[in-house]
DNA sequence: GCGCACATGTAATTGTATAACATTGCACCG
DNA sequence: CGGTGCAATGTTATACAATTACATGTGCGC
């Protein structure tokens, strides 16, 4: 279990480094890594942060990449469906998976007062999740788990 | 932790008594639980289901209640702030509340093929999400625990 | 070249949620 | 009684999220 959200870090470098990483994945795999796909995802780990299907729609139509949220969709589907990108269900938005192409039950932590979002992964079938739905019988196929509350930084900052 | 949604019980007491506890809840907490906040709560207690907020209006709307989104959104939003019923992300929707009034952070089971809807209660701060937020140094203060998968009533059904 | 699978372009629509502002009803106080 | 403040409602419009449907392009194997 390591958290990586709510510490700085090199940027430019976890950005070239989680695109090589998905490319090779891709290409490993049998899967299209297309300029649209890439550039969504480009967005997600510069922001680093949770994004609107149609902020990013945004970006892309100033690129010329496309205007219709379709494009977005489609794009945003393809990196979620393959583990590249997660959606935040509480927020209605997607973010750059941490930890691309491994197979993980991510869950997440959204601070309120700055949008920060951390990943942890963990695994599924234990905890209070896995012993519930064990005891009523319940197949997982797919879990969402999502804590909301303040990150370091903004605790620090509200004490003050 | 005990799960409820999954097997079948006395629907009519159990709606009669679920709006009798949130009354006397609302009474002690000098709250006003107004004719459409009660409306709003028996819908979801009658269907025993996750509904959206627009379905819910639609019944509204042929009661003479309240036509305009705000007012199923204003209900809602009553409802869940005060632990009467709980929004389901993963769907949109929202589902009464097993335990009304009880502080508990609720976690559920979703099954996909006939949209029902399980609620267990357990405790927040264990686990791992309680884990992983102690070493981030991150304050929860709500949380949404979703499983996806298929109930027991469906699994017999799939194998047939 | 043809058919196929996959990705993209585009228009229109449906579904979900909120902003903003006017109005009502009621408790409290002078 | 009249005024003030507050919570709940009523209403219009709009923002944001997601999908349907259909047309077009593009690479590949046969």
């Amino acid at each position: 279990m390591e958290t990586i959200g709510f510490e700085t870090h090199d940027h430019s470098s976890c950005i070239h480094d989680c695109i090589a990483a998905v490319d090779a994945d891709c290409k490993a795999r049998g899967l299209q890594f297309t300029p649209v796909r890439r550039r969504v995802l480009e967005i997600l780990l510069q922001e680093h942060r949770a994004l609107g299907a149609y902020e990013i729609l945004d970006r892309l139509r100033e690129e010329g990449l496309g205007s219709q949220p379709p494009v977005a969709y489609r794009a945003l589907d393809f990196l979620v469906k393959n583990r590249f990108a997660h959606k935040i269900e509480r927020l209605n938005a997607f973010i750059a998976c941490t930890n691309p192409g491994d197979k993980h039950a991510p869950i997440f932590m959204i601070c309120r007062i700055c949008n920060a979002v951390a990943e942890v992964h963990t695994d599924p079938t234990k905890g209070q999740l896995g012993d519930a739905a064990k005891e009523a019988g319940f197949l997982i196929e797919r879990t969402v788990v999502e804590a909301e509350g303040i990150c370091p930084k903004c605790q620090k900052a509200e004490a003050a």
